[in-house]
DNA sequence: CTTTATTGATTGAACGTTCAATAAAAAACT
DNA sequence: AGTTTTTTATTGAACGTTCAATCAATAAAG
């Protein structure tokens, strides 16, 4: 069934039957035959579309990537005030939205995850997407408290995030998105409050990112 | 030089070669052949002590989470005062000390984390230990808050500590122990000062697990 | 008839496990 | 005290399996 400008079609597929792969047997045993079985085309396409097996996890960690950035934007986007907190919380509602909470997808990012530690490209592809939630965070923070707490601040609502994530992934229920969306907005309600008791006399201009 | 009475040794060995080649390589790429060369030992040896390199695996994540268990046990042995707040101080101390906070160990935890979602009986160490961690938490919280707070303030704790954990695996510099220990009290601090200021009119004697 | 898309058997490398052989220590014996 | 026997510890080559990558063959579409 050959037809021409098949490219982009298998390419989604493919990404999509990778997390499967993952979801099912987890990454040391997604192997191209299991994920060309899952896509139901032929262990050898993969190669032809992405270089090789190595090609295709990159383009599914970057898939998990972009679609988080995406929900991100999309959160931001709908915001109706633009104070640091309605920022804030909006952050948080794009990371636990992330396109969708699926099972596939905190697997495979968990399993990336681990597996960029030993993978240099993966590895970078994993610290742009760390060094902009950590930027986010701080530049909002930042306008509301002193730089130390704002970085404070941003190191624990980040690792609050993650460890949300991780924890979801982990547990045989699965993730329940809208409990741990609730337990990070009660997080950063406890770390305004610190602030807002002090003082708003801050005439903070000058946006810091690490 | 074969003595009498190796066992002990050559497990000890091989555990705490099978972390330095999962640091060096990571897990998929930690061959018993690698292992063993580690360990100056041959490869056939892993079979002998561990029944095979899955037994090795298992017991290494076993030694991890004893570790970890003792390093709490005796944090808490240490303690004056029988506060609950110390004590939760303590299984911060206790979860940011464990036995030594090194690279090999930190990296082979995350690796474990991500191969218990799919090896049955790693996801059972794993759960056994998390629900030990959140059991110590709650309990302790209860007796300064009401159920369903105590309940969401353990799930945050939780989720800072292998939020902490998992951040400080990933960075290229490495866990900071220090400064991730202070993140965690600094996050206790607030989920404690909210319930200080509403009461503490509140005789709380059953204590609760989940 | 050329181009694009796809297959699947084949290949070579890498891995975990096994096991006969070996070597040192301990025990038994003279 | 010296010699043999048994036990314990260890090796590393061989085996069978599994996997990713390759590529000649095929087939539909242009």
């Amino acid at each position: 069934m050959p037809k021409v400008g098949m490219e982009p079609i298998r390419r989604q597929q493919l990404i999509k039957a990778t997390m499967a792969a993952i979801d099912e047997v987890g990454l040391a045993d997604a192997t191209v035959a299991r994920i060309a079985r899952h896509a139901g085309v032929s262990a050898g396409i993969i190669s032809h579309y992405f270089g090789g097996k190595d090609g295709l996890l990159e383009a599914t960690m970057r898939q998990i990537l972009s679609d988080l950035g995406e929900a991100v934007a999309a959160c931001r986007r709908k915001l109706r005030n633009d104070t640091p907190r309605a920022r804030l919380e909006a952050i948080i509602e794009g990371n636990f939205d992330r396109s969708q909470v699926t099972d596939p997808v905190a697997k495979t990012w968990l399993a990336f995850w681990a597996s960029s530690m030993h993978k240099p490209r993966l590895a970078r592809l994993q610290q742009v997407n760390d060094r902009r939630l950590y930027s986010n965070l701080c530049a909002q923070f930042r306008r509301l408290m002193p730089l130390d707490e704002a970085r404070l601040a941003s190191r624990t609502l980040a690792a609050v995030i993650d460890g949300l994530w991780l924890r979801g992934a982990l547990t045989p229920e699965g993730l329940d998105a809208e409990g741990a969306r609730r337990a990070a907005l009660a997080t950063l309600d406890r770390l305004l409050a610190a602030s807002d008791s002090v003082a708003a006399s801050d005439s903070a201009t000058a946006i810091d990112a690490r």
